[in-house]
DNA sequence: CTGAAAGCGCTTACAG
DNA sequence: CTGAAAGCGCTTACAG
C-alpha cells in the first residue's frame, strides 16, 4: 500500500480509502480513484490481512476444534461448517485434539491466541478450566455433538435420548427381546443419554435391561475391543436377537465382525446404529439408523457464532438447539 | 503487554524478553523476570499471535487447499498433514476447492492474503495463473495427489501408472480377458496416467484394449451417472470379466450397484481399485487394492514445505516426489 | 478532495 | 540491567 502510495505521488489514507471501495463515500476524484485501482492490479495488490485483523480486531476466521479430522462424521460436519461459514466470509482453522483433554486446551489457547473469531468446539471431556475461561471472558463458541448442561454455553447437538429411543423401540416392535447395546466413551454425556434412551425403549416394552447384553468398548483401541466385547455378549447370552450401536464406527467394526463370522443379521438379529457411514446401506440393509442432522448442525453452529460476532458487546442469551435425528430405518 | 508493563512499572521491551524466555539472555534481573512471569500468569496473559506474525512475518499457519475436505481420502490427508506440521508448530487452514479452479484460485488468493507460509494444494485444474504467480513471487507451496509435469513445484503423488498397471496386471493374471476401466475427471493428468497403466498391462499380456470398456464418469454426479456406465458395458460385453476403478469413490458407488443387481464379484467378476475405503475389505475381500500412502503423502508435503520456508531465501531445488501405492492383493 | 498522525500488539536494533 | 523508538501493514478520526 506504501508502495503505491509512494508510487502515485498520494497517501496512504487515499489508497486505503479507494481499496476499500469508499473512494465515492469519501469523494475522491475519479481520476485518482481510477490511478489507484489500476496501479493496484498492476503489480496485483494483495492486502495483508493480518494487518487488516490486527487493525479491525476481527480475522474472520473460525476455529474448528474437534476429536478428528479423520472421522466421517466430523469431516462432514467440517464440509457444512465451512460451506456455511463462508457466507459470511469467514474461513475456518481446524484442530483434531484426539479425545484428549489436555490437547483440546492447548489447541484452544492457541487458537485463541491466534485471534480466531470465535471456536466451535465437539470438546471432549469437561475442559472445565479453559470452557469457563470462555465464558468468562466471553469469547464466543459454540458447542457441537457433546454439551455440558450446568454450562451456560451455545451448543447444537442431537436428541440423543430420543433418537436412541426410537432406533430401539423398532427393534422391540420386530418382536427382538434379548437387544444389546454397545457403547464407548461413556465418559460423555450424550453416550449416556443415549444408554437411557436404550432403556427407556426397553422398559416401555415391559422388557428387562440385562447387565450382560451392554457392551462397553475401550476407545483408544476399539477395532480390537470390540471383538472382546461382542464375543463376550455371544457366550453370555447366545440368544442375543439385536444390537444397538450408539456410533458408527462401533457399528462399522461390528458388522466387519458379523461378515467374518457369517453371522446372520437380515432375520436372526436386528441392528440399529446412531449415525451412519456410505457402505451401511449395502452392508447391512436392514439396520436401522438414526443420522445425525449433519448440515444442519453446522449450519446452525455457524449462524450461532456470526450471530454472537455481528452483535458484539450486546449481551446475546445463549443458543440451546436440540436436534431430531433423521430416521431411517431398514 | 502494554497492561503487564504499566502494572509493573517496567518497559514493554523487558515484558516482551521475559515473555520470550529471553530473560536471561539479556540478563534481566531475576526479581523482574519473577515478577513480570507472575503477574502474566495472574492476568493469563495470551500474546497475539497476529501481532507477533505481522511483525515476524511468519504466521506459523500453513493452507490446505483440496477438492473436498469431506472425502475419505482428503480427510485422511488433513489429518496426516496436520499431525505433522504440529511437530513444527504450524496449524492448519483447510479450504474445500470443489474441484472448481475458479474457486480454487479465489481461496489460494484469500490464504495468502491471510498470510499463511504456505500452502498445500490437490490442484483441481491447470490453474495456470495463480500457480504461475506464486512460482514467479517465490511463495512455498507443494502440489499433493495431482500435479503437472511442465512446471517447476514441488510435489508429492503416487505412481499412478505402475499402480494401475499391477492392479490389472493381477487380474491378468487371473485369468480374466475383458477387463474393464471405469473413470472419472479425465481432464486430470493423474487420471490418464492410472488409464495408460491399464493400457499397459493389458498390452503386456497380449490382450486387446476394447474401447466399449473404457467407461467415463461425470464427476458431479458420480453416484447416477456410474450406473448408467455400468449398465453400458454390461449391455455391450455382457461377458465382462473384470473392473479396475481408477478410484475408490467409484469402486463404492459401483460396490452398491453389484449389490442390488446381485452380480457376483467372487469368482465371474474381478476387482480391483485405486485407493479405498474402509468397507472395502468387507464389501469386496477379493478385490485387489493399490493404497495411497497417506501418510506419508502428508509427511513429506509438510517437510517440503517446512524445509523451504526454514530456507528462506537460499534458492531450493524443487521436490518431486513419485511413491509406490501399498499393495492389497485380495 | 486529500493527507498527517495515531493506533492495533508485537519484536528488536540501538542507546544508555 | 533497562527503556525509548521504529517498524510490520493496515484503518480511520480529525484537520485542512
Amino acid at each position: 500500500m506504501k508502495d503505491i502510495a509512494n508510487a502515485l505521488n498520494v497517501s496512504k489514507t487515499t489508497v486505503s480509502w479507494v481499496l476499500a471501495g469508499q473512494g465515492d463515500r469519501r469523494k475522491i476524484s475519479l481520476s485518482t480513484q481510477e490511478k489507484i485501482l489500476a496501479y493496484a492490479k498492476k503489480v496485483n495488490y494483495q492486502p495483508n490481512l493480518l494487518a487488516r485483523s490486527l487493525t479491525n480486531g476481527s480475522s474472520y476466521t473460525l476455529g474448528l476444534v474437534i476429536p478428528s479430522i479423520n472421522d466421517e462424521f466430523y469431516a462432514h460436519i467440517a464440509r457444512e461448517v465451512e460451506v456455511e461459514a463462508e457466507k459470511y466470509n469467514y474461513s475456518l482453522t481446524f484442530c483434531s485434539s484426539e479425545a484428549d483433554s489436555e490437547r483440546e486446551s492447548k489447541l484452544i489457547r492457541m487458537l485463541k491466541s491466534k485471534r480466531v473469531d470465535g471456536l466451535i468446539i465437539a470438546p471432549t471431556k469437561h475442559s472445565r478450566e479453559e470452557l469457563d475461561i470462555m465464558i468468562e471472558e466471553k469469547y464466543p463458541f459454540v458447542l457441537i455433538d457433546r454439551y455440558f448442561p450446568e454450562l451456560d454455553t451455545n451448543y447444537v447437538i442431537l436428541d440423543n435420548k430420543e433418537s436412541s429411543r426410537r432406533l430401539v423401540d423398532r427393534l422391540v416392535g420386530e418382536g427382538r427381546k434379548k437387544i444389546a447395546i454397545i457403547t464407548s466413551d461413556t465418559h460423555l454425556l450424550v453416550m449416556n443419554l443415549r444408554r437411557d434412551g436404550y432403556r427407556r425403549a426397553l422398559s416401555e416394552a415391559g422388557l428387562p435391561v440385562i447387565p450382560a447384553l451392554y457392551g462397553e468398548v475401550k476407545r483408544s483401541e476399539y477395532e480390537t475391543d470390540i471383538i472382546r466385547v461382542l464375543e463376550n455378549i455371544f457366550r453370555e447370552i447366545p440368544e442375543v436377537d439385536g444390537f444397538y450401536f450408539a456410533t458408527h464406527y462401533l457399528a462399522m467394526e461390528a458388522l466387519r465382525y458379523f461378515y467374518r463370522h457369517e453371522i446372520d443379521i437380515t432375520e436372526k438379529i436386528g441392528l440399529a446404529c446412531l449415525h451412519t457411514m456410505p457402505s451401511f446401506e449395502i452392508l447391512a440393509p436392514k439396520m436401522h439408523i438414526a443420522e445425525q442432522p449433519v448440515r444442519e448442525i453446522g449450519q446452525q453452529a455457524v449462524r450461532i457464532l456470526v450471530n454472537e460476532l455481528e452483535s458484539a458487546g450486546s449481551e446475546t442469551v445463549k443458543a440451546k438447539m436440540v436436534l431430531p435425528a433423521v430416521m431411517n430405518f431398514g
